[in-house]
RNA sequence: GCCCCUGUGGCGGAAUUGGUAGACGCGCCAGACUCAAAAUCUGGUGGCCGCAAGGCCGUGCUGGUUCGAUUCCGGCCAGGGGCACCA
């Protein structure tokens, strides 16, 4: 078949793309109205932090979102997708510091950047929503939310351990602190105790983990991490007596938290964190164990450090009384590896069943008894030496306990010591203990929001009253000295008490950017509301979150403080749920190859030329031709310098090219591979698509649908209602690499069809590709949206395709009259049968005995067994 | 150390969840068009034997369950991820 050769020209995705960019711009479709009456979808991408730059993480993320958005949209729903900016954080002011540009000039140019970025990808976006959390009209009402959270008992001032950096003079996370220093500084990092602000998580830990299981629509992974990041134990209080004779001042007991109650007659000495009271109080009369303290908290902050620390003890001469005999002594120890955070912060030490213990009774000669005996084991035999024993087996040199399991053991040991009393309290009682901590959101920053507290000296700690919010942050700050700009500036600080009028101090630290991201999902909803943080109607409305897409770094962190978050919010009235996230998504990242010259520097792919010769595969440098080493695939990154520029992709092949491209080959939560062969492979088919419709758009079809359809036509109109089926299965459960290959296969028959006919079209024929051209143009309209439009167009429509609605199915279109099915003699394949749709089983049978294939495999033999299995195989067995 | 995931052609991956292993794409090979190139189109492409028809082998390794296993169960090997002195 010929096609008019006006119509071969190539789509031009340059030309194309800002023209329907502005298309959707102007008609507003993508605009979400508050009161659309329509069922509700919220989709939602993390937002991202305006670093600059839009990167390859951000095109695959938000290529996805889209894809959900377009489709959802098409399928009737008021779809909610809106895009801000995480713009508040540290890299702001490192490049205040570094290039003497304002943090807030830096960043709302770095947003205007990155913005015209994801306008080119074509978004489908409701950019009237856009929220910057650096804005004092959002991060006002986070302010009023923090008073509410302190009013309702959710926030809470404390000491706490932090890693202080001498030379910035600040507080580090703990992912700051690289080999025990600064990551910016370099100074040696230490520890400091500082009062700061929490949010109290932990009080929700139980909630936060059952709850997991409700989370049908999450990854197992995300929510097998955020359990273990919980790390819910549980265990026994026991409250040991003290040798009255050891003890300093007025201490009397000790309480331990232990889950291996069973254990109890294998102790062999009790321990001390280095900042339990006791140890402290023993320290007062003992210089040497004040000195061996010191040591401890000197030490401790490095990862690698505490990897691979020596287990430390220091024996306090204080003696323990075992809560069964008190004749038994145990001596009492200050031990290094001991937390103060976790349970009570001391321990009974049980060596044969605790590798910890073990190492430091082997390095203090405490010796160790097992108590607990593997099955089968020959207790002659079972010594403990260097390697404790924790698994499973009975009960052995513990007096009442021995011949119990661990677990009777354990409830035995609990009963006991539940029901004896001493002072009126219980000398032990069951406890859940976990490792969730509170969430400590003071930061000694200048681009935060600021926490709205007035210390004074007479009243103490006030809330700014509220219509005094937002505190605002100045912005003539200095970023010439380390520290916090805000705690330096002349004025700012300095402030009335809101109670006495007298002489006050501002809070000058801001808040931990997670904050900001706790909660931005629920101002989506109605980011216009000025006096509060939400408007409840529209809260109620949207949320929670029907899809939410990131990466999967936010795993823990973002993802938990959030849930936490909508918890609180719901506690003070600003929300009406507790879990934000219906459906939660996490992609995988963008990888490419690496490039290492022979000096050892890395090149970028943009600068290296790939050639192929046979299997072997060579890269030079375009610029000089030396020859490059093709290194391992790994994440891009500006160190291994395989970054790839999401601009120079669209400037060269068009929004449409990468967004095909980041959907096809690799299931979406795994690892995606960019290659320039593979972006080509993308390129071709935006090409031949637009060829395809071109020819489709030729055919002249008639107006109205044929009563009858031939062979041909109903091939065609089977092929795309498969595609279509297959297509929207696939978008629903985002599975993008398969909806790829569906399109691949459907343009691949259409193709066929098209090139098979000879002569003149028939009139089903052509009314049935006309058909099948706009089920395919609409079918890849949310991947490829802009070569949609310009199809839809060439198809002679006139609206645009972005607001069509999703194709009708016509399910009888997927039933075949015949089927084949294969055929197997004792499980190998050896022919295909095929039969009427409906036929029985023993007609199957029979026409596969029948078969010269199977005759010859069973070699005169009589099946002993036909298995015939309706739609999907006959297996006959000899 | 504890917990979890993954392993299929030269490569990315598919397989209706126990029923034809390798869909679709990339790469490669051959051919058509072209003075040539680009672009495009056609055919081939897991391995081995065979002119062919066809046969044998094949989803990390190794056992098992089953008429039938990439899929389920046991053991091992390799790679990746999370947590990490949490009592």
């Amino acid at each position: 078949m010929t096609t008019d050769s006006t119509k071969n020209e190539r789509y031009n995705a340059r030309e194309a793309e800002p023209r329907w960019q502005k298309a959707w711009d102007e008609r507003g479709i993508f605009a979400t109205k508050n009161d659309d009456p329509r069922p509700k979808y919220y989709v939602l991408e993390m937002f991202p932090y305006p670093s600059g730059r839009i990167h390859m993480g951000h095109v695959r993320n938000y290529t996805m979102g889209d894809v959900v958005a377009r489709y959802k949209r098409a399928m009737g729903h008021a779809v909610l997708h809106p895009m801000g900016w995480d713009a508040f954080g540290m890299p702001a002011e490192n490049a205040a510091m570094d290039r003497k540009v304002h943090p807030k000039a830096w960043t709302y140019e770095n947003i205007a950047t990155m913005k015209a970025q994801l306008k080119s990808m074509g978004l489908s976006l409701d950019w009237a929503r856009e929220i910057a959390t650096c804005d004092p009209a959002y991060y006002k009402h986070q302010q009023k939310m923090f008073l509410d959270f302190l009013n309702a008992g959710l926030v809470e001032r404390k000491q706490s351990k932090v890693n202080w950096d001498p030379v910035d003079q600040t507080v580090l996370a703990n992912e700051q602190v690289i080999d025990g220093r600064g990551w910016r500084s370099g100074a040696v990092v230490e520890q400091r105790e500082l009062t700061q602000w929490f949010f109290r998580i932990s009080d929700y830990s139980e909630d936060l983990l059952n709850a997991l299981d409700t989370l049908d629509r999450w990854p197992e992974k995300v929510r097998l991490m955020q359990k273990n990041w919980i790390g819910r134990s549980e265990g026994l209080l026991i409250r040991f007596m003290l040798d009255p004779q050891t003890v300093p001042d007025k201490e009397s007991e000790l309480e331990i938290f232990t889950t291996r109650p069973d254990t109890l007659f294998g102790a062999k000495f009790m321990g001390l964190s280095p900042d339990h009271p006791l140890a402290a109080a023993a320290a007062r009369k003992n210089p040497k164990l004040a000195a061996f303290i010191e040591e401890c908290h000197r030490k401790g902050t490095a990862q690698a450090e505490i990897d691979t620390a020596e287990k430390m003890g220091f024996d306090t001469g204080i003696r323990a009384m075992h809560p069964f005999d008190p004749g038994w002594k145990l001596p009492v120890y200050v031990a290094n590896f001991i937390l103060m955070d976790y349970g009570t912060g001391a321990i009974f030490g049980c060596p044969a069943h605790d590798q910890r213990d073990l190492d430091f009774v082997n390095k203090y000669g405490l010796g160790n008894t097992p108590v607990v005996c593997p099955e089968g084991q020959d207790l002659k035999t079972f010594v403990i030496t260097n390697t404790a024993y924790d698994g499973d087996g009975r009960m052995i040199n513990s007096r009442f306990l021995d011949g119990m399991s661990i677990e009777q053991a354990k409830e035995e040991v609990a009963k006991r010591l539940e029901t004896e009393t001493r002072g009126n309290r219980p000398v032990a009682q069951r406890q859940i203990n976990y490792r969730l901590r509170d969430w400590g959101i003071s930061r000694q920053r200048y681009w935060g929001c600021p926490i709205p507290i007035i210390h004074c000296a007479k009243c103490g700690v006030l809330p700014v009253p509220e219509k005094d919010l937002p505190v605002k942050l100045p912005e003539d700050v200095t970023f010439d000295k380390p520290g916090n700009p805000l705690d330096r500036h002349p004025t700012w600080k300095n402030v009335k008490c809101p109670q006495c009028g007298g002489d006050a101090r501002r809070e000058t630290d801001t808040m931990d950017t997670f904050v900001d991201s706790s909660w931005y999902f629920a101002r989506f909803t109605d980011p216009w509301i000025a006096n509060a943080p939400t408007d409840r109607k529209q809260v109620d409305k949207w949320l929670p979150v029907d899809q939410y897409i990131g990466g999967i770094e936010h795993a823990i962190l973002h993802l938990l403080y959030s849930r936490f978050f909508t918890r609180a919010m719901k506690k003070t009235g600003h929300a009406g749920l507790d879990e934000p996230f219906a459906g939660l998504f996490t992609q995988g990242m963008v990888v490419h190859e690496t490039y290492r010259k022979k000096n050892g520097e890395w090149a970028m792919p943009a600068d290296v030329k790939i050639e192929t010769s046979g299997e072997a595969r060579r890269a030079t440098l375009i610029a000089t031709g030396e020859e490059v080493e093709i290194g391992p695939i790994e994440k891009m990154s500006k160190s291994k310098r395989n970054t790839v520029d999401p601009d120079d992709i669209m400037e060269s092949y068009g929004a449409d090219t990468a967004r095909w491209f980041m959907l096809s080959d690799s299931p979406p939560e795994r690892d995606v591979i960019w290659s320039e062969e593979g972006v080509q492979g993308a390129g071709r088919f935006v090409q031949r698509l637009w060829r395809l419709v071109g020819e489709i758009a030729d055919v002249k079809a008639p107006e109205a649908r044929p009563a009858q359809f031939g062979d041909a036509a109903l091939a065609v109109r089977k092929a795309a209602h498969r595609a279509l089926a297959n297509v929207s299965d696939d978008i629903a459960r985002l599975r993008f690499n398969r909806c790829v290959a569906h399109i691949y296969e459907f343009a691949n028959a259409l193709g066929e069809a098209i090139g098979g006919i000879e002569t003149a079209v028939t009139p089903d024929l052509a009314w049935a590709l006309r058909e099948a051209g706009d089920i395919l143009v609409r079918l890849f309209h949310p991947m490829m949206p802009h070569l949609a439009e310009e199809c839809w167009a060439a198809l002679g429509h006139k609206m645009l395709v972005a607001s069509e609605p999703w194709p009708q199915l016509e399910p009888e279109l997927l039933v075949e009259n015949t089927i084949t099915l294969p055929v197997q003699v004792n499980g190998k394949k050896r022919a295909d049968v095929t039969v009427p749709r409906d036929a029985g089983k023993t007609d199957i049978e029979a026409a596969v005995l029948a078969l010269d294939a199977v005759k010859r495999a069973l070699e005169g033999k009589s099946p002993k067994k036909v298995i015939v299995v309706p739609q999907r195989i006959v297996n006959v067995v000899a």
